[in-house]
DNA sequence: TTGAAAGCGTTACCAT
DNA sequence: ATGGTAACGCTTTCAA
């Protein structure tokens, strides 16, 4: 049986109570017996079962993660940027893979219901109006998603969107292909709308050449398309599917960046591993999960939340996948 | 404040106790009465408290795991695994990530200890004979690490290994380059006297051309260790190194498969996505991790384990790196 | 500043 | 087959 909080009262000579207020700091303690208390913590090797705590105190310092699919580097870059934060802050983070079924999620939030303080939800799937009922179960901070009602932390996907187009443009190109990813995706619409709103320079154009799955085999059909197109570079729907891409380019001896330039989004770590390597935009993703531990705690321990809704910018990552044109206008 | 058993048992006209035997079946209990209790819970949405519970039960149902890296898909895979079939079970996983960091293995541990009713370490790094103090914690299980004391599932990499150089064999090579990983490591260790083991047929050999670390970056300083060995054929000590090799024989202008065939060890979702796609061995991760929670459980829950080793087959995934070479032999 | 006592939700034990 | 009671480890009144 493990050490109590009893065990360590009686060998400081104080009762439970005083040990309790000693660790929690809820009331006033004397400091030298507060340090009597540590000493004897300190030698019993008394650790404070925080599930029994939860009991009877209201706080639970737990909170959950539910995500899509931990094999995905995008989620459990999430997840460690989540753990390390709430870590530093006296809070576990229970993790839920919900392997991309959406029916899950609410099912996996609803047996953690009040065994949490709160919930930090990267749930890309559930359209914003089901969002509801996952909200109801006590604070909730969404990661990588937009709601009206509920808090969110977001990259700035229309920034990094720009970040990539300008890229291209400062060298030289005039004609890029954009190769889309699914029509309900709510990343996919976020890339047109940024796309859309672009406001690009004369005799530059982007378009869309594609829609397709997100995934390598998207990218490996999308090849055809970009090649068909004969636009001078391609800005995949992300990273995953600009490396299928790169595959059926190369398998159609079509030369990247030689001719065509190939950027993606994401900045995945295999981005850097692709023959060549991916010009791409890193989402901050730690930093925003680091940013989702903060918003939620701050809701949870009723401090007032600077904004609810945080935008983190993006940043280019330029690598060998794309490469300058010629520019006619200056021979002219 | 959340529906509880009491609440259930009132509805129901029964006592807590007969509520609580009807949701653990741990005694006797009417057939009647048991569903008018379900009934009850039914209507009043009860979820039972499992942290409560195992505050006077002895056990907890969750199980702690302990992994280096949430990020490296090898152990995502495992978690996803090991989450899916503890839920099976009636288990909650709490995962931790050590962020690669030995020394926070057992500190991690120890904040669990006596709030889990045992654990799945996947600590490729800690040498066996530190694994002592994190055993003693409880029922513990190895994922993908060998112990004379502890019980554990691992796949086999030296089938893994023979399937390999088989294969390559089969395609004509007789000159086969070893890139080999970090010396201390352990899994390097396993591939090391995996090969060495290995009975060739006369007239093949495998020649170790480097040790590199087991990063991209080793893969792409050990190309010219593989292009100036002049063999036809490398086995890369995993796919990400794979990967390097891939993207510095490109470099070079070597063509793969064409002049030489490269194959990797692991299968990482990437090894797919690769120009050209990769050759490989895949271990059995999420069936591992399965194994691993039901050799747990049945440590936990007191049942006879049939054997404290389990040894999974790793099967060979063809693609297009390796390719057959002219064997002079038949031309003789 | 401290301690006694009650209670958090559940289950084990023992009596009925 | 069922219910009462105590207990799990801790926190929180409240009185001293």
């Amino acid at each position: 049986m493990a050490v109590t909080i009893r065990d360590v009262a009686r060998r400081a000579g104080v009762s439970a109570s005083t040990a309790s207020r000693a660790f929690t700091l809820s009331g006033p303690v004397d400091p030298e017996t507060l340090e009597r208390v540590r000493q004897a913590a300190e030698e019993l090797g008394y650790a404070r079962n925080n599930w029994a705590s939860s009991l009877r105190g209201g706080s639970t310092k737990k909170l959950a993660m539910i995500v899509p699919d931990l094999t995905n580097p995008f989620f459990a870059d999430l997840v460690r940027g989540a753990q390390a934060r709430a870590h530093e802050l006296g809070y576990l983070v229970l993790v839920a893979d919900t392997d991309d079924d959406p029916r899950a999620e609410s099912e996996m939030l609803e047996s953690f219901a009040d065994r949490v303080d709160g919930s930090l939800l990267c749930t890309p799937r559930t359209p914003e109006d089901q969002l509801g009922s996952l909200t109801s179960q006590g604070p909730t901070v969404l990661l990588h998603h937009t709601s009206d009602d509920v808090p969110y932390v977001i990259s700035d996907v229309a920034q990094g969107v720009g970040l990539l187009v300008d890229n291209l443009v400062a060298l030289g190109h005039r004609d890029i292909a954009y190769l889309d990813g699914p029509q309900e995706s709510w990343s996919a619409q976020l890339r047109r709308t940024a796309l859309d709103a672009l406001d690009l320079p004369p005799g530059v154009a982007i378009r869309t050449v594609g829609q397709v799955p997100a995934r390598f085999e998207g990218g490996v059909a999308g090849g055809d398309l970009v090649v068909a197109s004969g636009a001078t570079a391609v800005l995949a729907f992300n990273d995953v599917v600009a490396l299928g891409l790169l595959h059926r380019l190369a398998a159609r001896g079509v030369r990247v960046p030689g001719d065509v330039s190939v950027v993606g989004f994401d900045d995945v770590p295999v981005a850097a591993m692709a023959t060549p390597a991916l010009t791409t935009v890193a989402q901050p993703l730690v930093s925003s999960a680091r940013a989702g531990v903060d918003m939620l705690v701050d809701l949870i321990e009723g401090r007032p939340v600077p904004d609810r809704a945080v935008v983190l910018p993006t940043h280019l990552v330029v690598r060998q996948s794309t490469r300058a044109v010629a520019a006619p206008e200056r021979a002219a």
